[in-house]
DNA sequence: GTCAGGGCTATTGTTGAACAATCGATACGG
DNA sequence: CCGTATCGATTGTTCAACAATAGCCCTGAC
């Protein structure tokens, strides 16, 4: 199978792949606990089974999908356990990088940005762009902190939290109460009161939570 | 060619060859900058490239090997501003996980045998096996907020600064001098005096930081 | 002598096929 | 009803081939 020429990509097609599975991973095109097999995958997306054996390590190291030794690889289904643990380390991690953060940063602009997208998207009851845009406010305040490796790793975990969310199906509800607390920390950051901005962002982590986990108990048993 | 059957082994293959490269990254078999050729590595290691390649993916995204398209995998090689950038998260990670802990936690015992072994290995002038207790006695400290999540990542950090290491010729100046501050922290941590020995943690890293960086301006120029 | 250009070579990128190893299910016998 | 042997499907791993690229050397012009 020719494909390799239909543009001049500069990353190579490994990479691609894995970028590719990625989103739909995160989009909710599997469903949590469903085996991915690597011949149906493998002819979905063109490439050989080696190309697919590569991504499939780095999605695993990134947690999204789970490898079982001569079982295959299946789409991470996280448990309530998970979904508390992520939680806490959302809270170790965006509130202190909000609270020691720099009025001026970069970064702040990266959040406004992201406020205002989700905005847009809220309009057009695009829920999954809005999920997008919320976790790129999150994002946005971890490189209030400037390490790139912790910017890393926190998208990482945020991807891992994004699966939770395809076991609910109300979107709506889900991301659109986020909107107003998102603008509201920031606006409430940028008027200096950091103090301030720290205990909405904490509350509002809190109120996700009892979400996502209400939800998990009701539709993903087990 | 066969070998599969040496042992039983239930991990994969795959899993097997990552672990022993990174074995010999954090030992510093290999030089930060070196190119690890496919071929060369594949005899020594008695596998498949494909299967040396998957192995490659998991080191790249752990950043202990640095990926160029078309020219190969390097051992990555630290600059100062991820010298720098490290030693902030560690005091970030560290000190925060210290401060919050549960004194009679379960990973207060991993501590302590850490500190031993340290102590022991000294005494044989193992350096090596030094450094890597001094690693194992940080990750317990990071094991104190009980996420499995941070702990990978922080010992996946912890190894990507080892390489570091072995840009120094001078082991024993490296390792030697924190055997005894592991022990003071630890002790008085175990006291109950949970803020000086954050204290001690801050300035220890603070310490290991300037020494990391000045070998690393004396020895890797560039 | 130096620099630009062009091809050569070694290496990486990707594929497809082959076989071994293992898991799960099914069928069989007690 | 339960244990066990067998079988099929899938994963684990290797190999060989070819495409694509980067770096090198060699040539030639100025």
């Amino acid at each position: 199978m020719k494909k390799q020429s239909l543009e001049d990509r500069r990353e190579s097609l490994g990479e691609t792949v894995t970028a590719g599975i990625r989103r739909l991973l995160v989009e909710g095109e599997f469903t949590p606990g469903q085996r991915l097999s690597e011949i149906a995958l493998c002819e979905r997306l063109g490439v050989s089974r080696n190309t697919l054996r590569e991504a499939f390590r780095t999605l695993a190291h990134e947690g999204l999908v789970t490898h079982q030794p001569h079982r295959g690889v299946f789409v991470t289904r996280p448990d309530a356990a998970s979904i508390v643990e992520i939680y806490r380390l959302r809270r170790f991690i965006e509130c202190r990088a909000l609270s020691e953060a720099w009025p001026s940063h970069p970064a702040v602009k990266e959040m406004r940005t992201a406020v205002e997208d989700a905005r847009t998207y809220r309009e057009r009851q695009d829920w999954l762009a809005v999920g997008t845009a919320n976790m790129a406010f999150h994002g946005a305040i971890v490189a209030l902190g400037d390490s790139a490796r912790l910017d890393d790793f926190f998208r990482q975990v945020l991807a891992e939290l994004r699966l939770a969310f395809g076991l609910m199906s109300d979107k709506e509800w889900l991301h659109a109460p986020y909107v107003e607390m998102n603008q509201q920390v920031l606006e409430t950051f940028e008027k200096g009161d950091t103090k301030a901005a720290v205990a909405l962002l904490e509350q509002y982590l809190a109120q996700s939570e009892r979400i996502v986990l209400a939800a998990w108990e009701r539709q993903g048993a087990s």
